[in-house]
DNA sequence: GTAGATTGTCATCAG
DNA sequence: CGCTGATGACAATCT
């Protein structure tokens, strides 16, 4: 897409015009026909080579000054404006395109578990999604194992494993605990600190029957856990929720392959690897259309998810075909400001996760990638991806696996996976954060609570995962409707800013209000309004007059009638601006108006004829018209003030008259010896003129406060979407908080013990925290102040 | 013929 | 005080 604008912003079709006038056959099918169809920009939207204001800003900008419409030169001017546009593109391109492309793929998959709707999956492939998935792809394949279960059963039984290995050894040595996961890790953590804490208090782990408690979780809790969220996930699939299909999103970044063929998991990861590197390289050139230029190869779509890719297609239509750069940016940041929010999240909830992740790696080969990034994968962050995802995903999904495709064939050493750009810095962080949350939140709780007694939790899990997948789906709805109440117009402003590189304020009023040429000009006109060939209304006055001015006291003041010239001046300039170039831009047509203040050309012309030394009296207008037929054409054009100063016989021109520097005014009226008539005329004249730039000035000026008003509108309102996605995804971190610290209450409650080694009852005793951080457990009905005083009861460590 | 847009002009104020 | 710029209001013109 982004090709084929470039060569119709520079105004393809007005230079194949051009060139076909000239004789020379051009086949403007032979450049777009790699991938699209021809004039499919044409089909898609309006580019900006139809739209007068680019093109006569070409002309004005340093490239196109003094180029004419008709001339050969176009080609190289096109050429290198294009040229000069790719460069200056160079910065932006990058990552923003990148970061669309994964994230598209991961919508494509949500899309596809929303359809499902399966709540907890669809999420936890969601949550993976993006850039931890395409950071990583190694993990998942290491989690997988080769069982052909989707990851999140993988991600249990190693979760499961961790927490075998940490309870029965954890005891005595949590140091020797390397915990796959880092919540198991953490929750483990807990766990012993309140022992020891009670060890501490004098009370003895025999106490707690700690090690046959351990080894019972450990026997009983992990295969269970293991069995049930199986056949949970067995369940969905033959539910028809494909939670590879959920995966997908990852399989288009390489890593849900691995599901079903553990051996395809790292071809797929270095695949992604590579495709990484394509992008990085791709990058620096700066080309956005290489992009879809690639050719796909099936292959990748096939192992991985066929549905994913199969439906991503099929989302691409309802993208709008010209999405403006500036949303997918805005998109990024987006996604940028969330995954901050996780990594916040992460390091709140745990702190210890990133390290414990990275030590994860000895419990399986690829465990240590894949226990980072498979995590992410998985069950609640997702939804916050997912709104993110649908955000991005309508413009870039069919490029993306396009690009990655063909690399994944190739390539098949790539070198470690390396985390693209996105995860820079963060990286690390953000997927400590994605692993541990879904861990806890999601696997722990099954596993402790099915060995205890909880059913609470794990039921609890999906009820609001569905909620928050449909309050994503939402979210992204209301997303959409929102970009939809900013227009269409937003989208083009933002690709004729993109496009045109001279002033954005042009190409905003364009788009905003194409009947208004000064409107354009405006927007641009306190930046470098110079630059821009709209400003031949306002700023031509000023600029015109003062050249003309100047050329016409070269010329002297004999009685040449000064306006004349600068009247020509203005019409070699407004030539540019002739309304023929707008043909078929039914809209640019209603915008020349041809109004007195610009001289048409046969006045101009015949005053640059200097026809009239000293033109008889000339009428205000054709109402008032007395004059002789060769006279009328000049008066028709001439303002008012020119009539008058005809009339009056004024020597000099109406723009030295207005123009001049009040000095020099003077000594040009006291060189001539003119009547108090001639006089008033005179300062009235310059008074009005001066007024006239003044008002145009002010008019420009109003408008650019309009256009920048509704710019800034507009960017509050992404800013309010955003908030609002930031405000879910809080929300929504909240919820998983809670639903883990639920899950730890349970767990910590069910293991205690009392003397005689008998559980407490729930129903009688409860968990009560104290400011202080420890732990207390209390009987239902006493207060939290009658704890203080009765610390009788145990009391065990806690989290701090 | 009318509505809307554009432009010019006047009056006024402020620097 | 005069000059100039800015701006609201009105009118003229054009589409």
């Amino acid at each position: 897409m982004l090709y084929l604008k470039k060569y119709f912003t520079e105004g393809l079709i007005q230079f194949t015009i051009l060139l076909s006038l000239i004789g020379v056959r051009v086949d403007v099918d032979t450049y777009l026909s790699n991938q699209l169809p021809p004039l499919r920009e044409i089909i898609l939207g309006p580019s900006s080579a139809y739209t007068q204001t680019q093109f006569h800003n070409l002309r004005n900008t340093l490239d196109g000054n003094g180029i004419h419409p008709k001339s050969v030169d176009l080609d190289q001017f096109f050429t290198t404006r294009r040229l000069l546009n790719q460069v200056r593109q160079l910065d932006r391109i990058f990552v923003p395109s990148t970061e669309l492309n994964t994230w598209l793929v991961h919508r494509d998959s949500e899309t596809v578990v929303s359809t499902s709707s399966q709540s907890s999956p669809s999420i936890t492939l969601d949550n993976g999604g993006g850039l931890e998935d395409a950071s990583n792809p190694d993990a998942t394949p290491a989690m997988r194992g080769g069982s052909g279960t989707p990851e999140s059963t993988y991600n249990l039984n190693e979760a499961d494993s961790s927490l075998g290995a940490v309870a029965p050894e954890g005891n005595q040595e949590p140091s020797s605990r390397d915990g796959n996961d880092d919540l198991t890790k953490e929750d483990i953590d807990l766990i012993d600190i309140l022992w020891r804490q009670d060890i501490d208090l004098g009370a003895g782990r025999e106490v707690f029957n700690y090690s046959n408690r351990q080894k019972e979780s450990e026997e009983e809790k992990p295969h269970p856990q293991e069995n049930k969220d199986g056949n949970e996930e067995q369940e969905r699939w033959r539910n028809g929720v494909n939670l590879q299909g959920a995966q997908p999103v990852d399989g288009e970044t390489g890593e849900s392959i691995p599901e079903q063929l553990p051996g395809l998991g790292s071809q797929t990861s270095l695949s992604l690897q590579e495709c990484l590197r394509l992008l990085e390289a791709t990058f620096p050139f700066g080309e956005e259309s290489e992009f879809p230029a690639p050719v796909v190869t099936p292959e990748i779509v096939s192992n991985e998810g066929v549905a994913s890719t199969s439906q991503s297609l099929p989302l691409a239509p309802q993208l709008p075909p010209a999405e403006p750069q500036l949303d997918l940016e805005q998109q990024w940041q987006d996604i940028m400001a969330i995954m901050e929010l996780q990594a916040m999240e992460v390091n709140i909830t745990s702190p210890h996760s990133n390290s414990s992740s990275d030590i994860d790696s000895s419990g399986t080969t690829e465990s240590n990638t894949g226990g980072n990034f498979g995590l992410p994968t998985h069950p609640t962050p997702v939804n916050q991806d997912v709104s993110l995802h649908q955000a991005s995903l309508p413009s870039c999904s069919q490029d993306f696996p396009q690009i990655f495709n063909p690399q994944l064939d190739s390539t098949s050493t790539a070198p470690r996976p390396t985390m693209p750009r996105l995860a820079s810095s963060n990286s690390s962080n953000i997927n400590s954060t994605f692993g541990t949350t879904n861990l806890t939140g999601i696997f722990l709780p099954p596993h402790i609570n099915s060995s205890s007694t909880n059913v609470t939790s794990t039921p609890i899990l999906p009820d609001p995962f569905s909620n928050l997948l449909e309050e994503s789906m939402l979210d992204e709805i209301s997303l959409l409707d929102l970009a939809m109440e900013e227009g269409f117009s937003q989208a083009q402003a933002s690709q004729l800013e993109d496009e045109l590189d001279s002033d954005s304020g042009l190409s905003l009023d364009s788009s905003h209000s194409p009947a208004s040429p000064s409107s354009s000009e405006t927007s641009c006109s306190s930046a470098a309004s110079s630059s821009s060939t709209s400003a031949t209304f306002s700023e031509e006055g000023a600029v015109g007059y003062s050249t003309d001015s100047e050329v016409a006291a070269a010329e002297t003041e004999e009685g040449a009638v000064g306006g004349y010239q600068p009247g020509y001046s203005k019409l070699c300039r407004m030539s540019y601006q002739d309304p023929s170039h707008n043909h078929g831009l039914p809209q640019l047509d209603s915008i020349s108006h041809n109004h007195t203040y610009n001289l048409p050309l046969s006045s101009a012309f015949a005053e640059h004829l200097e026809l009239p030394v000293a033109v008889g009296k000339k009428t205000v207008r054709d109402k008032h018209n007395k004059l002789q037929p060769p006279l009328d054409l000049l008066d028709k054009h001439s303002s008012r003030d020119e009539r008058r100063a005809r009339a009056m016989k004024i020597p000099f021109s109406n723009e030295k008259i207005i123009n001049l520097p009040v000095e020099e005014f003077n000594e040009l009226l006291a060189k001539h010896h003119l009547s108090e008539g001639q006089l008033a005329l005179i300062r009235d004249i310059r008074r009005r003129g001066k007024n006239k730039m003044a008002a145009q000035n002010c008019r420009k000026r109003k408008l650019d406060t309009i256009i920048n008003l509704e710019q800034g509108v507009q960017d509050l309102r992404r800013d309010k979407s955003r908030l609002l996605k930031e405000k879910m995804e809080f929300i929504r971190s909240i919820r998983q908080m809670k639903q883990k610290m639920q899950s730890l209450y349970q767990e910590v409650f069910t293991q205690l013990r009392d003397e005689q080694g008998r559980p407490y009852p729930p129903s009688e005793y409860s968990l009560q925290y104290s400011a202080d951080g420890s732990v207390l457990i209390m009987p239902r009905g006493v207060t939290t102040a009658e704890q203080n005083r009765k610390p009788e009861k145990k009391q065990k460590d806690k989290k701090k």
